[in-house]
This record gives C-alpha cells, structure tokens and sequence, in this order.
DNA sequence: GCGCACCATGGCACACAGTGACGTCCGGCG
DNA sequence: CGCCGGACGTCACTGTGTGCCATGGTGCGC
C-alpha cells in the first residue's frame, strides 16, 4: 500500500468527466478537478499537458489500435481495405464501452475547446496513416486522401452510433460509409505523369 | 481626418504576422502586437476574440467565396465538380497573394496552436460545405464525404503549392489532387470491382 | 530495525491570456 | 455651445500553464 492512493491519473480523468458533465468544461477550473481527485492543481498539470488533454488521454490506446491494423494489414489489402480492417477493429474496441463513450463524447459535442482537439488528434491518426499506407507501396496522394477518408468515416459514423435514435451497430454504420467512400482513390482512369515517384 | 490612425485591425495583423516571423508565435505577447500597432492590449481583444485569430481574420474572405462558388454551381453539377469549382476559385484567389500566404503559412506550420486552428477553420468550412450539398439534392453521407475530401485536397495541395521546390499552378495541383480523389462516393449501390489503389 | 535516496506531491511565485467595468478623448450634430 | 456616441485606455480580476524548491512517505540496502 503506497501513501498515496493509486491510479492519480485515473482518478483525474474520472473526476474531470463528472465534473464537466455536471457544470460544463468552462465552469470547471482544473483546481475543482484537483480536489475532487484528492491532488492539487500542481499535480494535474504533472499528468496532463493542459486541460483538455485529460479527455483525450485514453484515446492513446485507440490510436495505437488503429494504427497497428494499419500496419498488421494484409500485404496485398488495398489502401482502402487497411483502412476498412482498422475501422472494424476501431468499432470491436468501442463496442463495449458505449456508454462512457457516449458520455465523454456528449461534453466534447458542447464545447468547442474540446473539439479543436478531437480534430488535431484525428489529423495526427490520418498523417500517421497516410505515412503507414505510403510505408505499404501506396502513392502518397492515394495515401493521403485515403487516410483522410478513414478518419472522416470514423467521426462521421461514431457521431451517428451516439446518437439516441440509433439502434445499428458500429461496426455496420463504419462498413455502410466506408463504401460509401470507397472508390474513392480510384485509380485515376487516364494514365497521367506523376509529379513523385512511388515508393517503388 | 479622424484622431485615430486608420485601418486598426489590419496594423494589428501586419504588427502580428511580422513579430510571429521574428520571434514566433509563443515569444510574442499580445501586448507586443498591440504595441506595435499602435494600440494597447485591451483594444487588441476589441478587434479579435483570441492571439490565434488575428492570423485567420483575413481567411473569412476564402469562406465565403469558397461557399458562394458551391451556392452557386449549376443545377446540374455533381457534388464533385461542385467541390471542384469551389478549389478553382479558390486556386485564382491565392494566386496573386503567394508570398503573403506563404509566410503566413510558414508561420502557422511551426505552431501547433495556430494549426489546431487551422484544423478548425478547414472542418467548419468542411461542415457548411456538406450543408450545402445536402441542399442541391445531394445524399447525407456523400455530401459529408465529399465535403471533407475537399478540403483535404485544398489542405494537401496548399502545403505543395507553398514548397519552395514546387514550380506548378496552385490550380494544377489542386485539379489533379481531384482527379486521384474523384470516383470517391461513387454510387454506393452497384458493387464495383476491386481495384488496387495504386497507380498502376 | 535504521538510515537513505528516491519520487510523487505540495507550496509558492510568476507570466500571460482573456474579460468586465469604467473613465477619457474626440468628432459630429442640433 | 452642449450633448452624444464610438474608439480607445486603465484597472482589476480570474484562470491556465510553468519553474523552482521543500517535504514527507516508500522501499531499499545494511
């Protein structure tokens, strides 16, 4: 048994979320969220580089999924298919976690400070996915427009998967506009000069 | 002639953009733009509601021509080629004004905050684009797919167009970043074959 | 059991962003 | 001339984020 009690971060993360859901993120100073975790405000900004990261902490483990999909793919999946097999993957991990999702996403949804950062971190997932397709022989223009496609999906769909009305799965919400999208890329039909070669 | 020196909030810009370029973005307080300007720190806030949006004001006029041109394509245009009047018109807008924006855009790619802002300008204009898609007749999740997929292209075409290596029309590129995306959410009802999405 | 170094935490001071309330100066207008 | 309104300044304040140093358990060697 530490003196301290276990699991600060944690705790942090827990007390942040009820807090915000209770007076909203902007009524919830980081001292508030320091207290109710037993730390002092000192101590947040030992876990957290700022405020809003403290939501976002988590999803590094979603990011590391997505990515090692991307990279575990088939050798000869398109572009598209990788992207498709992390989505999957990306819908099995959130499938049992709804309702705290749910939640966290309900205060993200009210506060544009929180949603900068959810759209810096699906950036940073389609540039790194854009750099792991490239890595797999993919034409960074396909790469990158496909990566950017994947991430749109994923938001567009998890909004949808929030949403009370919803009764369908992830999974199938992912799948319906992932073909939507696909095509997309499609191999430009007229043979034209590349300005970059391929990694080939 | 009025007391004040004219034409404030463009001081506080050209005074902003210069000091990012010396010193960056962090090094610089909103008290030495406003000094610069001419003004105090308090009347810095009157012009704009953040530090970051004093580097973003002038892009309102992208905004709207980017919407207007979308408005305004004929009936009988896809979402596509809507999206794609849209990258043309801006093409022509940024032509003249490269080496503004380029020194703009140098400063904003060494400074995560400004690119989260960035990030946020692109999604809204993303988001009010499927709108307006939606309103011409076109599909919920097309018009969403295709919205983001321009602004990608805008993004991805922007940041080569600036390259100092980079000897192409802003326009050039743009149409072919299109090109490579085109197909995207083609019909999602025929299954279409396989393809590799990589040039052949 | 006894020290001891480590490390998570607390305390303090500070710079800066952003905001509200209020005062001030100038031009225009009757 | 006196009044009004708008652009600007001054002051005070909250809150974020950070550097520096003190402190007090914890687990380790002995």
């Amino acid at each position: 048994m530490s003196r301290w009690a276990p699991d600060a971060q944690g705790r942090l993360e827990d007390a942040a979320l009820s807090l915000f859901a209770e007076r909203g993120y902007n009524d919830t100073t980081v001292a508030d969220i320091a207290e109710r975790a037993g730390l002092t405000r000192r101590s947040f900004f030992r876990y957290f580089p700022d405020k809003r990261e403290v939501l976002f902490a988590r999803s590094a483990s979603l990011t590391k999924l997505w990515e090692d999909t991307i990279t575990h793919a088939p050798k000869d999946a398109t572009a598209v298919e990788a992207v498709g097999a992390a989505l999957a993957a990306t819908a099995e991990m959130f499938a049992n976690r709804k309702k705290f999702v749910s939640k966290r996403q309900a205060i993200i949804n009210v506060t544009p400070e929180l949603q900068e950062r959810e759209l810096v971190k699906l950036a940073s997932m389609a540039d790194a996915t854009a750099v792991l397709l490239q890595e797999r022989g993919v034409d960074e223009d396909v790469a990158r427009l496909v990566a950017h496609m994947g991430t749109t999906v994923l938001r567009i769909g998890f909004d949808r998967w929030v949403e009370p009305a919803n009764k369908l799965a992830l999974a199938t919400i992912l799948q319906q506009l992932l073909e939507v999208g696909d095509g997309v890329v499609a191999t430009p039909s007229k043979p034209r000069p590349r300005r970059r070669a391929t990694v080939a």
